[in-house]
DNA sequence: GCTTGCATGACACAACTTTGACACATCTAT
DNA sequence: ATAGATGTGTCAAAGTTGTGTCATGCAAGC
């Protein structure tokens, strides 16, 4: 879970950005002064920090400075019409701007889209209790990682990709394989109990007999 | 030099980016549809494309699927008020919007913005305890000065521009030694050894076995 | 209900591939 | 010339994967 800093000294913006976006699935943290968004950036790791430009005791611009070095990416939140501000914001350095007001699902996008970027939010696939990242090819369960192999990881996809669906074996074979399906051979299911077994997920991947196997919600 | 090709059917829009941007030090290409601009960009390699929506032939949305797997980064200019747009836009994986009409200003500071968030423009780099400058060249740990070769300062670019990426070998020895990949020589892997001993990375980069490698956050 | 014919589970193992470690020859720039 | 940088080969270690064997389970026909 991606934890976001929020510093507006507006506390009724502020919430309503930390409610829209802890209704995504974020981690929301505020901070109504420069002073007070510092302390808590020296405190703990955030994954994104929204800046408001013009706050109290430390404007937005020597915040970001501040900012910079640790890698953490910016959105600068800007008045309409401020052009100078947008412009001097992204020559600062900061990776985006949200103009207020702004409607909610343009916030999203930009917050998604930056986190994105940094390769924080890979494509995810989630299941059960397990959660797996495409582009960084990582598994975790229930937040532990696990080490899968790159044909674990492959058929984990697959499967994912294609919950409650009953997998023909010749279907995965030809996806997860990528040559045609060969007769009979353990191989497929070899995996699969493989992937069980590490995942203990005895009761999730359902063999159909004379079919395949079929990834399944409940019992 | 940077080269930007800009992909838009209205030529006069067209010429008034080229122009401005010319301005700036870059080398420009115009592109008047859709097809034009794949066929551009299947000839030769851009770092950065701006694209516009509305286009004859193949539309934006299109195109910029067909550029996302090459990782050049896209910047979509859309008409004003097309919200919708925009957030698609985004979603689909562009880097930046720019709303027409646009101040002139407020584009240049957008590519920039872009190029450096890409670390093709000068622009530092954070990982852990370490700070590159690319610019420079120079590279710090816990501020002291480290002392690396250009191999294993442009393998390190690549590594963190791509945080908690899985990094496929083919694409690292394609990106920092420019040829194709060559099988199997122990290049890559011996320079990977030398970034790890010097930085003292071994947890860091984390070999995807069969993959490549990956710079790692966590664990 | 029982038997038969297959399909799948469980498991072990050997072949194979990939990577780490290291040494060394070549190359480059001063 | 010399020192550093770079690419490649070798060997060992570690990880991965396909396959065979045997046991178990399923479905259908008698």
């Amino acid at each position: 879970m991606q934890k976001i800093l929020i510093v507006e000294d507006d506390a009724a913006i502020a919430n309503l950005i930390k409610i829209n976006l802890e209704t995504e699935g974020y981690r929301c943290t505020c901070a109504f002064d420069g002073k007070a968004g510092a302390d808590l950036i020296e405190e703990e790791h955030f994954d994104l920090i929204l800046l408001d430009i013009m706050l109290p005791e430390i404007d937005g611009y020597e915040l970001l400075e501040y900012i910079k070095p640790m890698g953490t990416p910016v959105i600068f939140l800007t008045a309409r019409g401020n052009v100078d501000d947008r412009i001097k914001g992204l020559k600062l350095g900061a990776d985006d701007y949200i103009v207020k007001p702004f409607q909610v699902g343009e916030l999203i996008a930009r917050v998604e889209a930056v986190l994105r970027r940094y390769g924080k939010a890979g494509q995810k696939l989630a299941f059960a209790d397990v959660e797996i990242d495409v582009v960084s090819r990582t598994v975790t369960q229930a937040g532990v990682p696990v080490e899968l192999t790159i044909k674990e990881f492959d058929l984990l996809v697959e499967l994912m990709q294609n919950k409650n669906v009953a997998l023909y074996r010749e279907r995965i074979y030809e996806k997860v394989w990528g040559g045609s399906f060969m007769g009979d051979t353990r191989t497929l299911d070899s995996h699969i109990q493989r992937l069980r077994k590490k995942l203990g997920w005895e009761n999730y991947i359902r063999t159909v007999f004379r079919i395949g196997y079929r990834l399944e919600d409940d019992t």
